[in-house]
DNA sequence: TATGAATGAGTCTTCATTCAT
DNA sequence: TATGAATGAAGACTCATTCAT
């Protein structure tokens, strides 16, 4: 993604997490529901986070539920937006689509582990309409790496004899990241995707 | 109880899942848990599930709490057993150690999705007594696979650089099998975990 | 009250108090209502003070009520027909009636503080059966005091202005005892009596 | 506030009952602990009470045990500043000091009947904390009294040869006003205590 | 915008009681 | 007698939400 003068902006960069994903509200009651789940929280306690009064939260999301719909459609988007700008970067090579979309992947996993979390764990705590729509979104971004590696193994890039598990093993060591990885510990975020990289081309092309 | 050739193991065979791991009451919370999460589920839907009245419910555990308890400290118990007996048949032999290891992993995510799932998710809802202990028993259960990883690495066998990560990879991905997998579908758990043995040696042995 | 022989018998004695009034099931039921009052005491509490099941405790009551009952009947019935022995033993003396009518209020209230405090303060707690027929007999017993008065005023052996506020005060600080009074303590019941004689009849004789 | 005289009394007039002592939830609260107790009292009738939700209820107060506590706290916090008043005036004089602590004993026993009464007999309802607490106030409360009545036997006003124990008679004999007393009838609260006067006078100086 | 007060429906848990064994 | 298992009703309390101000 590009601003608006052609260059690379930071807004629209894949691999910047400077800005903040999220409005404070949001985050506040982000880091709730990754300590206690969606229905572990409560709309009081959700209002004292952020030093509100309850009926004051009220007049930003009109309901609990909005508020985590708003966290988990923008984590999908979010991700999707990256997801499509490293795919832009990485141009028609494979082993380029499979480094990048690695990477973002792990990157966004590290940066932004708690809106992942949340997104992935309280789906279920969708009412149905946000539900199928957020299913629908997640299909469709796991459908990406299932792409790559078809490429990959129909090209021949890749050995490996059932593409579809390889891929959902991939996918699922990308996304524990943000079950375990913390921001400022030995390893940045950086690192690691290059790690994963390496692991996950492995992984791909078993030695026999 | 006897193995299919006669032959005493004391404490079942670790690949055997044919004996339900929890009673039906503690199966039907489980299944509840599973849908709508913990605080998601309620003790009035919890005795609808098993077709008693919540007083009932409580003639048998004493609070909703100690259901999650019994169940999650259930799944630790039976995954360790199972890993202990696993690595018993393994014997020294660091390949064999990770291969059995590895299938002990996979079957058990397979066969026990559910319970594996609420056993890893559902941490944060038990209170601090019980979080402790189940939090340790999953450090330990966690130090198994790091442990055979230094050991190969120490020995030549695998070539990773950087055994920690790996070890961390290749358990989320076993684990995450717990998310996606169900029994009936095309792939028997055997199968899936031989496929992950391939994909877990490939990973920890990179070409380069 | 007399034994078959005709001598005055330590179960008849108005003084004696060596005999338990109620079954030990009673008396332990008596201590929780004491401690936490008949609405504050389940029957599961009740059960455990016997080491009795819940079922069990039924075997020999037919509902909680019925523990009530029998405890606050039997304390109005020990105390009304120890007070007919005092006054049979009395004869017609207005000052020998008083004398040992205090005397067997402080020996009861003290002697059977438990006993007394609860037939006083759980009668609201009975249903309206027997708290109609409580309330009758308190009111007999009452009445025994304010005869006894009525009678000294008359002959002018007490100069009291107010014979019926006497005996309300008189009766108050007797029962009271029950709330404080403890045995084994530094004064025996008979020594206490004693003084409460003393003051009551200071009290129903002002010096002007 | 101002006494009739127009003469400022901080903390109003120990003899002014005119104004309610608590707001009128807990009044409603406290008629309904002494008819049925505290135990015997549920959130639904103590909300249905005072034609509020049970919710809203708790909005006010965060459980119905700090109603309990707002009650007694309040009954002990009015009768001692009373007594404090009732001391200040009656200056030095033993006889003056006897004389206004009784009649300030006995007009709130007669006035805060209801009062009175559940903030004795519910002491065994509180939580430990604040339970101990009130037991200081009470016993605090109680050896005004001793006090008086020591000084007395001391100074040779009084001739009672057990001065503790008629303490406990008197004060048992005005609390005991809380019992029976009811505002409308016969007699008024300061006729009462007159009367009561006369009798803790008599009580504490037998003709021998 | 913001909030204190309020609420119906729901939470988990305990109640007194019953009954098959 | 005795009891383990069970239950409908009620217990205290919290929920997400609304609304007058």
């Amino acid at each position: 993604m590009t601003g608006p003068d052609g260059v690379a902006s930071p807004r629209g960069d894949w691999r910047d997490f400077s800005e903040p994903a999220i409005p404070a509200l949001l985050q506040s009651a982000l880091e709730q529901f990754v300590t206690h789940g969606y229905h572990g929280t409560s709309v009081r306690t959700l209002a004292a986070g952020v030093g509100m009064s309850v009926a004051g939260l009220y007049h930003h999301y009109p309901s609990k539920q909005a508020t985590l719909v708003a966290i988990i459609e923008s984590a999908m988007a979010d991700l999707y937006t990256r997801t499509l700008g490293a795919l832009a970067e990485a141009g028609d090579s494979v082993d380029e689509r499979l480094t990048l979309h690695i990477q973002c992947l792990v990157l966004f996993h590290a940066y932004r582990a708690d809106l992942a979390f949340v997104a992935a764990s309280e789906i279920r705590s969708l009412e149905p309409a946000a539900r199928e729509r957020v299913i629908g979104q997640r299909d469709r971004q796991q459908g990406v790496l299932d792409g790559i590696i078809e490429d990959g193994v129909r090209g021949g890039r890749f050995r490996t004899a059932y593409p579809h598990d390889a891929s959902r093993a991939i996918v699922t060591m990308c996304t524990g990241v943000a079950q375990w990885f913390r921001l400022g510990g030995p390893l940045a975020p950086e690192e690691l995707a290059e790690r994963y990289v390496t692991m996950a081309k492995a992984l791909l092309d078993p030695a026999i």
